[in-house]
DNA sequence: CGAATTTGTTACCGTTCAGTCCGTAATTAT
DNA sequence: ATAATTACGGACTGAACGGTAACAAATTCG
């Protein structure tokens, strides 16, 4: 009955997905954001509601986009457990050198920086991760080491979706592309 | 020749180390500074610059204090690597309940959160994670598989790092003290 | 004691923050 | 066409930001 909205809803959200996964959340203001999406503060505002829920939207799309990814990678790689896991990081290393920048990983950033004062993001975060953790247990359960052994599993996923944080978290300033490769393939030895 | 300083500079920077840990650069603003410190903001701009010095004297006080003790824990624990790392953990675990709330660590915290245009900033973190390295580095050389094969070593050194620095990431949402202590105990088994 | 110097405190500065109001343009239903 | 409804754009708001200026209290040296 009235008019149609001006921009399309699925780009306004990669868009901020990408300027909160680049600068963080205290850090972007509604400036950013702007330039980020190219749409005025009230469109924005109208749509999402605050900065906030802005930012649970952005994550809620890095869930849609990154981890829907590292799970259907995880999942349809063929072969044993280890295999998977290469792929997986092979697939880390070459998004991350496709964009230039370090981001790190959206997840282990919004970790980090996320306040104890916020149970939404933690929600969001929490599940995030779970998801991330129920994929790598899929994929390491394509062993029969692993799939008759359930403490075992269990153990393994903590340690290498720690490993997997890390090294997204390090890519930011410590870790130059070789070291990430070092790492990643060291930590396949112990899948 | 004048009045004395009316504050401890040692406790200042313990003061302000552990509010920036809590809450991040962006999110600390000068009136939390004044609370932690118990300082008015002149006396800090006086004696520390800015606000950015003020992080970064968090940071190397950071580094003093935990960094500093992380390599003693690795460099005295006697045997060999696997208990020195054990020991380590036993440290990051018992102290991360101490506090009550998960901080994670601060040097994971600033790395996530350092944007690329501060250079200073990603200096004080290199050389943070340099040192935590070689003291990764030097903890396993006590194993001789690690000690004549410097490959091995490195590669395992960055391993661990990574594992090490995730850990204390998710400590912050996604795992609670339970599955930290099975994936630390997991993460040794690959030492 | 008194001059010099530095600390600590109060008040203040311009800027930027997230968020809102309101007039205008665009679209649909009648 | 016209009325109703909605999106858009610019101007605006009060509060909080980081940072500074000016003054009073305290300490040391001559």
């Amino acid at each position: 009955m009235a008019r149609p909205l001006g921009f399309d809803p699925e780009d306004a959200r990669t868009a901020l997905m990408n300027v909160f996964w680049a600068r963080g959340y205290e850090a972007t203001s509604m400036q950013d954001i702007e330039a980020a999406t190219g749409l005025r503060k009230q469109s924005l505002y109208r749509y999402f509601g605050d900065k906030h829920a802005m930012y649970l939207a952005a994550l809620r799309s890095y869930e849609e986009c990154v981890v829907a990814e590292a799970e259907r990678i995880l999942g349809e790689t063929p072969g044993p457990a280890r295999a998977r896991f290469s792929a997986l990081l092979d697939w880390v290393i070459r998004s991350s050198s496709d964009t230039g920048g370090m981001r790190g990983c959206f997840l282990a950033n919004a970790s980090a920086e996320a306040s104890a004062a916020d149970p939404e993001t933690a929600e969001v975060l929490a599940a995030m991760s779970g998801r991330m953790a129920d994929a790598f247990g899929a994929a390491l359960a394509a062993d029969t080491k692993y799939r008759d052994d359930a403490d075992l599993r269990r153990a393994r996923t903590r340690h290498l979706l720690a490993a997997y944080v890390g090294l997204r978290v390090l890519v930011k300033g410590a870790f130059d592309a070789a070291a990430v490769r070092e790492a990643a393939d060291d930590l396949l030895l112990s899948v």
